[in-house]
DNA sequence: GTCTGACCTGTAAACGATTACAAGAACGAT
DNA sequence: ATCGTTCTTGTAATCGTTTACAGGTCAGAC
């Protein structure tokens, strides 16, 4: 006995499909209609097939979010607070890790037109061309959270990386550090490239120069740990500002296996603000780029647009703040 | 100009949609054909609509997984895993957040007969009846990773947590502590009730007593270090089992916060072995419960059940193992 | 009493694929 | 040359909804 269709439940009621679906679209009907068919439906135990309407309304009520690794704290926040503003609007998340070639995201939008989504949020470590272009010409509805060029003509929701660091350097050198290092993420990548131009020019415009810059292989914490010996030795400098919590927390760990205090010998700065900022020993003073602020308006544009598509595309910048704790004197 | 169509795509390669159809699913057709059709896709950039293909095929391969909170750190972990066996089998992955009530859940397992996913993975923090009556009814296949009775008749991969905490508590007489505390989460939740039980047996096992047992408000690092003075002071206890990774975390920020150290006044013991053991400070030993395997295994009893509903359901019990860190001596 | 309009309801045509079935072509065996 | 078999292709039904359109009922206005 497979699942009742909606000519079962007609048949059961006594009408035709067209009021049944009616009925359950809240469509116009007399009372003595509604009450027939809510009783067919309750007695069937009907349940409308999603597939088959979506077919037909041309939308799924499923939208996607495209993140590089699920892993990464900032893109859990990110996902949290999408997946709040989604769901509170009736869509589904579906989540998608795209990995670190730029070419498995090409085919991700690509694949868009499938229609398995009704729209994508998309968070790309690495943009080219072929990138910019599948976005332009896809099917669905796009939001990048991240920096891409404006001729892309996409809504895009972005930190402001640059301010951000500009903050950490502003508070460093409140306090007195002035021999201050940078451990980047990859430098091929978008945040990547924002980060290491925003350090040199905080650090400018402070006139300083760099203690030190140095590149992890990627955003995780043990590559955090494996780049903080390609730091000079600590005589050299007195603060430490990292690309994003992860590292942060790999570089004071090899702080400390080197018997070095934090804060005390060398400050350490992160970027992301995530829990993981909190949960550190000693806790880390970390710039807060609002991730959970930028999925939460990434998912409003992406609704927004769904709703009218012809709508100018708009470009957000969210504002960061300094979280400062104990990581930093 | 919308995208095209199977029969767009027919007209333009001067064949039937039928042929179109075989050749884009790989069945036999002669080499002229095939480039014809091929051609015809290639040109008018055809891409074949999941919407269509799921209702015609009653499949729309894409799977749930839903867990209570994307933030824990062990869910990251199921989930990376989940993801990586469902999307190397074709399928994609729609992740929910049930929260914490019973009732949320059963309606997302009711939810599924609307037939938007070819099955659930669901971990459950509290189960009920009317839960486990639903996923008996559900119309797809459902794998629970977690603790639900046999009778249920589902498939099912769980934790022997009993026995994690059994290997905490050797490792900790072993290394000459004898006050031991534990810091559960909730009481009322599956996981709550099998670990304060394991606790009690394993001290019971070395002829201890325990030194004070806790409730936290939930798995959070906040509710650790909330219930963290509810423990008694230090001189009562010498060491501290705590249900998971973020509550061992929580504690260990409040003990500092005390002047204690962390193994030498109190050694502290987390569950789940997330990469927050890992990168806590000290890095935390903690009870490894399977969290990457427990994803992994149960997408693959998914996919088993998926290609054949006659199996009979399997119910896996992952070892644990205990990685040990520098919180205990 | 008739006519107009408003309002429900039912019939049937989509939506865009897959696939059962039938028809036609090709080929070998007799 | 005829027949039967196999292989390929096309026609049309189908999946389960939504919805345009038409038909029917009923009330109100003249």
């Amino acid at each position: 006995m497979s699942r009742p269709t909606i000519a079962a439940v007609a048949r059961a009621a006594g009408v035709s499909v067209a009021s049944v679906s009616r009925v359950l679209n809240g469509l116009p009907a007399t009372g003595e209609m509604t009450e027939r068919v809510r009783r067919a439906v309750q007695e069937l135990g009907y349940v409308p097939d999603a597939r088959a309407r979506s077919l037909k309304v041309g939308r799924t009520f499923q939208l996607t979010l495209a993140v590089a690794d699920v892993g990464n704290p900032v893109y859990v926040t990110m996902m949290r607070a999408v997946e709040e503003v989604v769901s509170a609007a009736g869509y589904r998340l579906v989540v998608t890790t795209t990995g670190r070639d730029v070419v498995d995201e090409v085919a991700l939008v690509r694949g868009m037109a499938r229609g398995y989504a009704d729209g994508l949020v998309i968070s790309p470590l690495r943009v080219d061309d072929d990138l910019i272009k599948s976005i332009r010409e896809c099917e669905v509805p796009v939001v990048v959270a991240g920096n891409v060029p404006a001729r892309a003509g996409v809504d895009t929701v972005r930190a402001n990386s640059p301010k951000g660091i500009r903050l950490a350097v502003d508070h460093l050198v409140a306090r007195g550090r002035r021999r201050i290092a940078f451990l980047n993420g990859p430098a091929d990548t978008v945040p990547g490239t924002a980060r290491a131009k925003g350090f040199a020019d905080a650090l400018k415009a402070h006139d300083l120069h760099p203690a030190a810059t140095a590149e992890a292989a990627d955003f995780t914490f043990p590559a955090g740990r494996a780049a903080a010996p390609r730091l000079p030795a600590a005589g050299k400098l007195d603060a430490v500002i990292c690309a994003n919590d992860l590292l942060a927390v790999g570089v004071m760990h090899e702080l400390a296996a080197n018997g070095l205090r934090v804060p005390e010998d060398v400050a350490v700065v992160g970027m992301d603000d995530s829990e993981l900022a909190e949960q550190s020993f000693p806790p880390l003073t970390s710039v807060n780029l609002g991730s959970a602020e930028r999925g939460r308006r990434a998912a409003e544009l992406l609704l927004a647009r769904i709703e009218d598509s012809t709508r100018t595309p708009r470009r957000i910048v969210v504002q960061p703040s300094l979280s400062v704790r104990r990581s930093t004197p």
